[in-house]
DNA sequence: CTGTTAGCGCATTCAC
DNA sequence: GTGAATGCGCTAACAG
């Protein structure tokens, strides 16, 4: 069986929450029963149960994210950062995989909801009022990426400012002295490249 | 806050158990007030506490999947696969990246264990002892992918036979009546390499 | 600085 | 078929 925190007590004859305040770091404990305690408590091969943890304080230390699919080379790069970034601060991250479909979307919110973590990060599949709705009538912490932000509700929203990167970019041209400038673009149907087309055009119009 | 448990069966005046049992699904208990139980808890909005449950139950449904970096073009595809299979079977999947770095490797190990998922899927980083005994120790139930199976210890494993490949591979050309074939093949100082340059002699001597 | 008590939200005996 | 009681492993008041 798992060596729990009653385990450790009874052997150096603490009470739990001793042990516990030991075990978490807490201020109001003497150096030496500190160290007592971690002494045995790694000495008993003690493996504290996050799951009990996250019951009382009512914290998961884990963030689900949501992307298309990660077969997708848009995401290996995106999803490498962020579980890096969770991780140094103690988070995981559970991966999900929407497909790009609306209703597993939907799906993975309510398992990670069900789970209690602490935050979301989003990239939604298609339109995205529905998730938004659901997330925020569950007060889930969330933020969407790779999005632009919805008009109808207040979202936090990472994505790239396609117009403004291209008007800078081609800006940079033209103050160094360039006066024939190519945009090689995709298709226009594409919202960010009808965006880098704007972008590219307001620079060429305000040097005129 | 949260509508929970208690929060249903007070509404309805029923137990906290019998609401309890509705909602799993349990076999003594009357269709009806199943039914109710199962109304009433959409109509409040409830999100069941995985937590709880798994500190009771002792299953998180979830996976930890351990491999070297995302970022390399060979793991997304299996990720992906895994995160569907486990998906399919109400499962989630914490993603971690150990770098090819056996610390960090270790580091994720025991995170995973604290927080208590059902069983983990390790790519490991070079080396895989410490791993395995770190996992035998804590009886942790784990499977090996993309190694040999190690000789010290009785793990489950999932690999490439490199050599079978090859060897049936090369018999089948042979069989097919070529008699000129070629082995384009990485150095030999990798295992795999070697494992199906010894595939590919099997074959053609099985045949002289 | 330490111990006692209570409770997180749920499943599971055991009675009825 | 349903309810009352107990406990999962841990933290958080509240005293002392």
């Amino acid at each position: 069986m798992d060596v729990r925190l009653k385990d450790i007590a009874k052997k150096i004859n603490l009470s739990e929450s001793t042990v516990s305040r030991a075990l978490t770091d807490h201020p109001r404990i003497s150096k030496k029963t500190k160290k007592l305690v971690l002494d045995t408590a790694s000495e008993m091969n003690y493996h504290p149960n996050l799951i009990a943890k996250s019951l009382v304080i009512k914290k998961t230390k884990t963030i689900g994210l949501i992307i298309g699919d990660i077969t997708n080379p848009f995401y290996p790069e995106i999803v490498k950062s962020i579980e890096e970034i969770a991780n140094n601060n103690h988070f995981n991250i559970i991966l999900c995989n929407s497909d790009y479909k609306a209703e597993k979307e939907i799906e993975h919110l309510k398992m990670l909801i069900y789970k209690r973590v602490d935050g979301i990060l989003l990239m939604p599949a298609g339109k995205k009022n529905k998730s938004i709705m659901y997330l925020k009538d569950n007060n889930m912490p969330f933020t969407l990426m790779d999005t632009t932000p919805s008009e109808k509700y207040d979202t936090n929203c990472v994505f790239i400012d396609q117009e403004y990167g291209a008007y800078i970019a081609t800006l940079f041209l033209i103050e160094n002295g360039h006066s024939k400038i190519a945009l090689v673009n995709g298709p226009l149907a594409i919202s960010p490249c009808q965006q880098m087309k704007n972008g590219f055009l307001k620079a060429l119009k305000k040097k005129i």
